[in-house]
DNA sequence: TCATAATATTAGGTATACCTAATCAAAAAA
DNA sequence: TTTTTTGATTAGGTATACCTAATATTATGA
């Protein structure tokens, strides 16, 4: 019985990134990424446990190590996709998402590693996330919301925890990319939006945006 | 319903090629190139027929006009998949058939404009098949097999119709690689091999092996 | 504390694409 | 012509992964 590990590959995923923000990850918020109805999560969710891929904790899913393990074999794969999308095939940072979520299924161990020596093993994604190695590490940097700045604050954006293509080309319209400088110049008060200042420009900037703009 | 075509992408592929040696396809010899059994072709076939992609004639089963469309499109994606991986990732022409098969149900029409772009729009696959254009046309050369020709001719080779690796590694060891000119020196008597002269050097080069190199 | 709301799971059901064993039909050989 | 072989289909069944509706099970808040 050779299997489709696709759908598996997608619930370890979302499980992994899910849990870097709420870390025992609810069936709800699962079903709710996934696009699918609770039952069906849950329901899958007992299937993975079988296979050791995740438990249940009291208060929701978490991987195993064998689950964490897979889900960065995913991920990276996932990455490295974006990489050949935008640094080979010309796509723009908004534009791989979807096509890395169906590419990330179909490369094998061998086209892997030939991806990342003919990209010349990139270090991060083109959204600034680190790209776990062979073995799985992952560097993690250091970082912090841009919303978390003070005003007259600097920071450097590292990555942008967010798919929308929407956002995404809003903030590369801005030049709001990894790597590039970003001052606080101040915060308007009740919420209301940061001032930043990206490359000698001013732009006002939604709490809410910022708070997905990650910087050092 | 949002389908997951990959399995009749399969099947229309099959049908594609298998007729291009035996016109209408008969379900068996389907089934073998498929690796299933004779009643889960015959079941999906009929399905097919329900989608309007393949009718069935007296001795098999044929494409229909969108049949053969969809069908040529899945060829495009996978040969200009294989380029990508010959000429962009390094494989060999004897490693790439395996992951197009993945590939090709994984690739939007997006990203196939993409990929054909920045390969220059190639006109053949890494084995001198010809990629189908946008539009499903596709130029067929008029060749003949290699175990055709007479004592003392010439040909150049357009493609070979084979994808066991084995095969494929053997001919490129021989330098026996598309465009390239091969001299039939003589033929051995009842059935035996041909001897052919490739940039300079001599080889015994089976029958069956000879019928699969076509050349112009 | 008790009702309400949010979360998770059971129960029961669908669609897809496969399988084996058995049957039916047509072609080839005796 | 009859038998045998080959080829295709029907019948009946499996696994996977999804669904809705109903039922628990927890939390929360009045």
């Amino acid at each position: 019985m050779e299997a489709d590990n696709s759908r598996t590959e997608e619930y370890l995923e979302s499980i992994y990134k899910l849990q870097q923000e709420q870390h025992p990850v609810s069936t709800s918020r699962l079903a709710e990424h996934l696009k699918l109805s609770a039952p069906s999560v849950s329901e899958m969710v007992k299937k993975l446990t079988g296979k050791g891929l995740v438990f249940h904790s009291e208060k929701g899913v978490c991987l195993t190590d064998d689950g964490k393990s897979l889900a960065k074999k995913v991920i990276r794969r996932h990455r490295l996709s974006e990489r050949l999308l935008t640094d080979i095939l010309g796509y723009k940072w908004d534009e791989v998402h979807d096509e890395a979520c169906k590419l990330e299924h179909a490369i094998s161990p061998e086209m892997e590693d030939r991806i990342a020596e003919s990209l010349g093993n990139p270090k991060t994604c083109p959204h600034g996330h680190p790209i776990p190695d062979k073995e799985g590490n992952l560097v993690k940097e250091k970082v912090k919301p841009l919303s978390e700045l003070k005003a007259r604050e600097k920071g450097i954006i590292v990555n942008v925890f967010e798919e929308d293509p929407n956002m995404l080309k809003y903030l590369a319209s801005l030049g709001m990319l990894p790597d590039v400088c970003v001052k606080v110049e101040e915060i308007a008060p009740f919420g209301g939006p940061l001032i930043v200042c990206v490359a000698g420009s001013r732009y006002a900037l939604g709490r809410e945006v910022a708070s997905k703009i990650k910087v050092k």
